[in-house]
DNA sequence: TGAGCGTAGTTTTTT
DNA sequence: ACTACGCTCA
């Protein structure tokens, strides 16, 4: 076999449906990155040029020529589902699954070798992994002992300097001076100090520990990281200028000896810098590893030439990139537009009516996708498609292990397998309510600290004495013997039936069955699919690693729905239709981003913007408004600069005559941000044009929602659920929701409960 | 323990 | 405008 491509051998395992270009065999670039194997690579690949075909090809290739064991292949991803579609890639691409092969996050495997060698930086094995819950609730615990206000320096802005810290590998003796003490005035280098030591005591690791002690572990003991330099042969990297200082070290070291490194990333996609990723990491790459050959993967298969071109001029606009020419032999489609409104309630109500007709003429929804800048956007064009009746999503906020009913369980779990863990108990010790009040919890805590024990361990010696009230001490009682007791089980019982025991014989599950709150039932149910969840486990052990490292958001669901989400949450993703509203100054470009961090805050926002552009296949629909409501108030706002700065070959401007006036920088009439707004008139006209035009649809439903309608009234509102009507005004109605309390809303977004 | 009130913050998010 | 939180008081 001296072609591993010819094994690909998609007729007889057809892959689900993918763009037609994934299924062609690799173009140049694409193989010149799968083949070259030996030495450091950097594939450049540009949005929707197939990386992830170049990567499995490299895969398959390495794999194939038998150059290297599955077990000998280190693949790192940040996310998840990154990890996972790889895997199912190189199977598919291969007809068989891959085993054996470490595929998986930056932080699970870290995880993974750090278990191996907890030893090393002063951990055990078994040490717990702290949510950002827990790592809150130890930082307040801290403030508290050092009596610093909590209002001038909340615990989260401790976390974060901490986590910037952990992001660079720096320990708490290695702070840069100036750092150190200017930081927080002084306070954040003594709290990371005492933070660690805690950590050290509990026997946990934060999300940043991993990486930084894993670095750590393989500065302080050559020859472990010698053993895994000469395991993984070939390391292959995924979103490399997602990259923060301390995965960058932990990779040098890992491709020190035979520097098999592939990276594979996008510069020009690099929209994580607020979170510890450095661009510098890809920009410096030829640097770092000498002798790096440079891979571009230029030509892009997902959009069309209008599309590229004014993301591509957009781009064109940053300093300090790498520089790649991506092009497309695709039809050449249709012209970004860029339509202006008059407010963001009639940005919502075009964007609507422009998906109604796409499906009137019978597009799917699952193909069009609304990109914002700030979660707080989607709210409105929310209202909008449930006014509609099409049907949607949003994608992003809580995941499924981050909701407060799972992390409670999930405690419970911890607390059994390991009876140190404080963090968990604190979390469950009154949950559900036993009457364990402040004072009692304070005394536990107190006597813990001075004795230097875990809380479960100061219990059991404080309930010899006479130092808890007869009832806390009747409950901590109890409380012991049910953990006890629930241990002694997991020794002969498989996970998920302990999880069931637990959830029942604690009161926990019945305390949300009897609760009466609008998201109670959904509680419940995601604890029965917890419990299903961990009937995939086999040790308590493997399933805590899981739920703390591995699970991660649903999917997209196959339904044909639209998807609303961020442009952060939107990179890797693709759409026919994409809309992009809001692009506005100070909201895209973001203010905070351009006060807090200058020109690269500008790039960046610029950056994503080229993000948002290229997740479009077919069309793009940019659209800024004259006013938007600004934490709420009303503002008027200018269009953003990056609307000026698309070609404009590539553009169409529309909407109200007049309305998007103006605009491109490479015309003579150059939009003036300073001197003001040349197309006053044309938004008079459009504010007449609005009023003068009222949206039919609302009306009509609205007279025909109203009938049936009276004050008692029950009813349910997609947004807010069930409730009762107050008062009654034309098509207004004044409800007192169960859940959301009293709001007023228009008939026609209720329905008779 | 829970309701009621005032204050501060409100970009992006993975692990 | 909205919320989430921490505090006070019953």
């Amino acid at each position: 076999m001296t072609d591993p491509f010819e094994l690909q051998d998609l007729d007889s395992a057809p892959p689900p449906a993918r763009p037609a270009a994934y299924l062609d065999t690799p173009n140049a670039s694409q193989r010149e990155a799968g083949e070259t194997v030996d030495g450091p690579v950097l594939v450049l690949a540009g949005a929707g040029t197939g990386k992830t075909r170049a990567l499995t090809t490299r895969l398959a290739h390495i794999l194939l020529q038998n150059r290297a064991h599955p077990g000998e292949i280190l693949a790192v991803t940040f996310t998840n589902k990154a990890a996972r579609e790889m895997q199912e890639r190189v199977g598919s691409m291969l007809g068989v699954p891959v085993e054996g092969w470490w595929v998986g996050t930056f932080h699970a495997l870290a995880a993974r070798i750090l278990r191996r060698h907890a030893e090393g930086v002063g951990l055990k094995p078994n040490f717990a992994i702290l949510d950002t819950d827990d790592q809150v609730r130890l930082l307040k615990q801290i403030l508290d002992a050092r009596e610093i206000d909590p209002k001038r320096f909340p615990p989260r802005t401790f976390s974060a300097v901490i986590q910037r810290w952990k992001d660079r590998a720096l320990a708490p003796d290695q702070i840069p001076q100036a750092e150190a003490i200017d930081a927080l005035d002084g306070h954040a280098m003594a709290v990371y100090i005492d933070y660690q030591d805690q950590l050290q005591r509990l026997n946990a690791a934060d999300f940043g520990d991993l990486l930084m002690l894993c670095v750590r572990l393989f500065q302080l003991q050559p020859e472990t990281l010698k053993a895994y330099q000469r395991r993984f042969r070939y390391i292959l990297v995924d979103e490399y200028q997602d990259t923060n200082v301390a995965q960058y070290l932990w990779l040098r070291l890992l491709a020190q000896g035979h520097r098999n490194l592939c990276c594979v990333g996008d510069d020009d996609q690099s929209i994580y810098s607020w979170r510890g990723a450095e661009v510098g990491n890809i920009l410096r790459f030829e640097e770092d590893f000498p002798g790096a050959r440079v891979v571009r993967l230029e030509r892009n298969y997902r959009s069309t030439p209008h599309i590229l071109g004014a993301a591509s001029g957009l781009i064109a606009r940053n300093q300090g990139r790498l520089g790649k020419t991506l092009w497309t032999d695709l039809d050449e489609g249709e012209r970004v537009r860029v339509h202006g409104v008059w407010d963001s309630i009639e940005e919502a109500r075009w964007v609507g009516d422009e998906i109604e007709a796409r499906q009137a003429r019978g597009e799917r929804l699952s193909t069009i996708a609304i990109l914002v800048r700030t979660s707080a956007q989607t709210r409105e064009f929310e209202e909008r498609l449930i006014t509609l009746g099409l049907p949607y999503q949003v994608i992003g906020g809580l995941r499924f292990y981050e909701r407060q009913e799972i992390r409670d369980a999930v405690a419970y779990l911890r607390v059994i397998h390991s009876s140190d863990d404080d963090l968990a108990f604190q979390r469950i010790a009154n949950v559900p309510k036993r009457g364990l009040g402040q004072a009692t919890l304070q005394t536990i805590h107190l006597h813990a600290r001075a004795r230097g024990v875990p809380m479960i361990r100061a219990i059991r010696e404080l309930l010899g004495t006479d130092e808890f009230k007869p009832k806390a001490k009747k409950t901590l009682t109890d409380l012991l013997d049910d953990f006890e007791r629930w241990r002694v089980e997991a020794q002969d019982h498989a996970p998920a039936e302990i999880c069931d025991i637990v959830l029942e014989e604690s009161g926990y599950t019945e305390m949300w069955r009897t609760d009466k709150s609008l998201e109670a039932p959904g509680r419940v149910e995601n604890l029965r699919e917890l419990v299903v969840g961990l009937s995939e486990f086999e040790t308590l052990t493997s399933f805590l690693e899981h739920v703390s490292l591995v699970m991660d958001n649903e999917d997209l669901k196959t339904t044909d729905k639209i998807t609303v989400m961020t442009l952060h949450g939107a990179k890797g993703l693709e759409f026919d239709t994409v809309f992009l509203p809001g692009w506005e100054e100070g909201l895209f470009p973001h203010q905070r981003s351009l006060d807090e961090s200058g020109t690269q805050g500008l790039e960046e926002e610029r950056r994503l913007a080229y993000v948002g552009i290229t997740r479009a296949k077919k069309r793009a629909n940019i659209t800024f408004a004259a006013n938007r409501r600004v934490y709420g108030q009303w503002q008027s706002s200018l269009p953003s600069r990056f609307i000026d700065e698309l070609p404009s070959d590539h553009v169409e401007r529309e909407g109200e005559p007049g309305l998007a006036r103006g605009g491109f920088a490479d015309e003579a009439s150059a939009f003036d941000h300073v001197s003001g707004p040349g197309y006053g008139a044309g938004w008079k006209r459009a504010q007449q044009s609005r009023q003068s035009r009222p949206d039919d649809r609302v009306f009509a439903r609205a007279g025909a929602g109203a009938d049936g309608l009276d004050v008692g009234q029950r009813v349910f509102h997609q947004k807010f659920g069930y409730g009762k009507i107050r008062a009654l005004d034309g098509d207004k109605l004044e409800i007192d929701f169960e859940k959301a309390g009293r709001k007023k809303v228009m008939a026609s977004f209720v329905e008779v409960a």
